[in-house]
RNA sequence: GCCGAAAUAGCACAAUUGGUAGUGCAACUGAUUUGUAAUCAGUAGGUUGUUGGUUCAAGUCCAAUUUUCGGCACCA
């Protein structure tokens, strides 16, 4: 006789099990008709689930996130029961859900096409349409693997096989298809209202590049046709944010075949660059830090030795010369040793925090470049903090709060944070390990910060704490690193040492941090974040004096002479075309402020100030324009348009 | 690296079954002297990514290769 609980407090009973379905009627038939599944003392169910005793209930609709999920779990089944129908000899693997959407793994001969995948669109609306109900069934071992031998399902005969401790699985008919998956899934193919096919793109088998490639087909799906639709326009409009389209469009940065992956910044990108890059400075300064330069190349022997050729020897850059091997440097950190074993260090000298802006080459597979995002050439705002074990923290500490102060000054509030722990593949000890581990994650805590955990994700000389922003269609980027390293500084690697109190030799603790990461990457997050529109602060070109005709060209030219004096990124444009012509371009090119020079202005000793965005701020004498600029480069990236 | 797709003027894109490679913007020249998102006219610009093949004839068909795009695997 379970009685069974309800979200706002109330309680039913019944006389005997209950199907979560026979809960919705008892409280009404619409509410039935919306229910997609029920929580079950938190536990999402099937609708045609029983409840046997007591429990709490939620009824799950398309209002709830949950709802939405379920929907596109039960999408993966539909496009398999319509690829089925289409092309009966293929077969089925994996078929989840992911953001806004689904996919499925498919093996078969025939290679989809955009074409193809309309045709498998269509018939999987015209399948929803007819609302048939979704059966689900509990299969014996033998009943799965009968079911799926009689279909040919390899895959899913595989994942039974794999699936050892389980007597039982849980299968769904769809007509005449069948899936098998934990579930729950809709109880009728009428909730599936608004989806599309998005594209199709290889992926291994159980995500191993050892197994053979599947074609994996992507959709996505929402609760009606409006919210497919706005999410359609918001992809749209997220692309126009890509930086390689910007990159080209605003003149900042190339890339070619001549040097694949590897940018060739143009005069505004190199200025946007070299912001960046002074802030970071300016940073350093602050903070401490000593600036430092080390070769680009360096002989073979110190990358084995720091146990980089092991590892990524393919995927390094090598050069040879007069019978020496050498490996252009993929990472600053053995360098950086060479320079803090330059002289002895004592306990006194620590911690010593050691920086290079690093040019780093990294011969990186070809199917993973990605505009300035991931590159084979890259500048590292990297440094190096050689401390005793008891500076841990600090230092640590110390770099979390460097990482969110430069990301508010960039403007970003959005940062996902990471904790990556020993991977299968690593140098030192398991003592070690223990050790680093602990320190970092209890800094995090420490600090307050929400993490992820990433098991078996760190570097291989140690933990790491990462830091993540977006691109602008949801892709996630890795920017700033904090890693601890109690490997490379010992006698058989690089041999970093101080003398303690005790007046003997000790290896120090080695913290490998970058705040920006990658500058490449970081100005191309910047450029995607901003839409172009970047604040004055980093704006290439900050404002722009455009003359109305020719008469006012020298007063043009004296302003932007004053202006470039004060420091200010100044253009001027004195072509022979109409203002509302040269406003346009500008505005294009998203200068911040157009300052319009006529025969008014010229008498008053003023400039008439248009802010991008088209806002037409009136007469400034200079000094009101200095102060304008001046205050708006004051805010950084601190600043809402 | 793997799977699939693509590559045409500086940029964005056309070119029917294989049959003279075009348009717009930008560039250059000239006219125009302009008041807040495109003034008008003219000129020039290409071994269609590269190499090879099929054909009377290739941007178009075939092969190889490079790069790019979308994913996957990788990411010190």
């Amino acid at each position: 006789m379970p009685i069974i609980t309800l979200p706002d407090g109330s309680t039913k009973q019944f006389d005997d099990a209950v199907s979560v379905m026979q809960v919705a009627e008892s409280i009404g038939a619409g509410l039935a008709k919306a229910t997609v599944a029920g929580r079950v003392n938190g536990v999402l169910k099937d609708v045609s689930d029983v409840i046997t005793e007591d429990a709490t209930l939620e009824l799950v609709t398309m209002k709830d996130e949950d709802g939405l999920h379920i929907m596109r779990h039960s999408c993966a089944h539909l496009l398999g029961h319509a690829l089925k129908q289409l092309y009966p000899d293929v077969k089925m693997a994996i078929g989840p859900v992911v953001d806004n959407g689904f996919y499925y793994d498919i093996d078969m001969s025939h290679k989809v096409t955009p074409e193809d995948l309309k045709q498998i669109e269509k018939r999987m609306l015209s399948l929803a349409k007819t609302k048939y109900p979704v059966i689900k069934k509990r299969l014996s071992r033998e009943e799965a693997n009968a079911t799926f031998e009689e279909r040919g399902e390899e895959y899913k005969l595989e994942l039974i096989r794999d699936l050892e401790n389980e007597t039982e699985f849980g299968f769904y008919f769809h007509e005449e298809y069948v899936d098998m998956c934990v579930g729950p899934h809709v109880p009728h193919m009428g909730f599936i209202k608004a989806l599309k096919l998005t594209h199709v793109a290889g992926a291994y088998w159980r995500g191993n590049s050892d197994n053979k490639m599947l074609q994996r087909i992507y959709g996505v799906a929402f609760a009606n046709k409006q919210d497919l639709k706005s999410y359609l326009l918001m992809m749209e409009e997220a692309e126009k944010r890509d930086h390689r389209k910007l990159g080209k469009a605003l003149d900042l940065f190339h890339l070619e075949e001549v040097s694949p992956g590897m940018a060739f910044w143009h005069p505004k990108g190199t200025t946007l660059y070299r912001v960046v890059e002074e802030y970071m400075r300016s940073q350093l300064v602050e903070n401490d830090y000593d600036e430092i330069r080390t070769p680009l190349i360096m002989d073979r022997s110190l990358w084995e030795k720091s146990g980089h050729w092991d590892k990524f020897k393919d995927n390094m850059f090598t050069t040879e010369t007069d019978n020496r091997d050498y490996a252009v440097k993929p990472m600053n950190c053995p360098g950086h040793i060479q320079v803090y074993n330059r002289h002895l260090n004592s306990y006194r000298d620590l911690p010593v925090r050691i920086a290079e802006f690093g040019t780093v080459h990294r011969n990186e597979p070809s199917g993973t470049l990605h505009g300035l995002m991931r590159v084979r050439s890259f500048t590292q705002d990297d440094a190096h903090i050689f401390c005793t074990e008891d500076q841990i923290k600090q230092e640590v500490q110390g770099c979390i709060d460097l990482v969110f102060k430069t990301y508010a000054d960039f403007g970003f509030d959005n940062i996902d944070v990471k904790f990556s722990t020993r991977p299968e593949q690593r140098v030192g000890s398991d003592n070690v390990w223990d050790l680093a581990e602990k320190a970092l994650e209890e800094t995090l805590q420490e600090a307050g910060l929400e993490y992820k955990l990433q098991p078996g994700e760190g570097a291989f000389y140690g933990p790491k704490i990462e830091f993540q922003l977006k691109d602008c269609i949801g892709r996630v980027w890795q920017c700033g690193t904090i890693q601890l390293d109690f490997s490379m500084t010992q006698a058989e690697r690089l041999n970093a040492v101080y003398i303690g109190q005790d007046n003997e030799k000790h290896h120090p603790v080695m913290i490998h941090r970058a705040i920006l990461g990658s500058l490449e990457r970081f100005v191309g997050i910047l450029i995607e974040h901003y839409e172009g529109k970047f604040p004055t602060w980093l704006a290439p070109v900050q404002c722009v004096i455009a003359s109305i005709s020719d008469v006012h060209n020298e007063y043009v030219l004296e302003m932007t002479k004053n202006l470039k004096k004060q420091g200010f990124r100044v253009d001027s444009d004195l072509r022979n075309e109409k203002v509302g012509f040269k406003i346009r371009e500008h505005t294009m090119q998203r200068v911040p402020y157009i300052l319009v020079v006529g025969d008014q202005e010229m008498a008053n000793g003023t400039v008439n100030v248009r802010a991008r965005g088209g806002n037409n701020l009136g007469s400034f004498t200079y000094s009101e324009l200095v102060d304008l600029l001046s205050n708006d480069i004051s805010k950084l990236g601190r600043v809402v348009e």
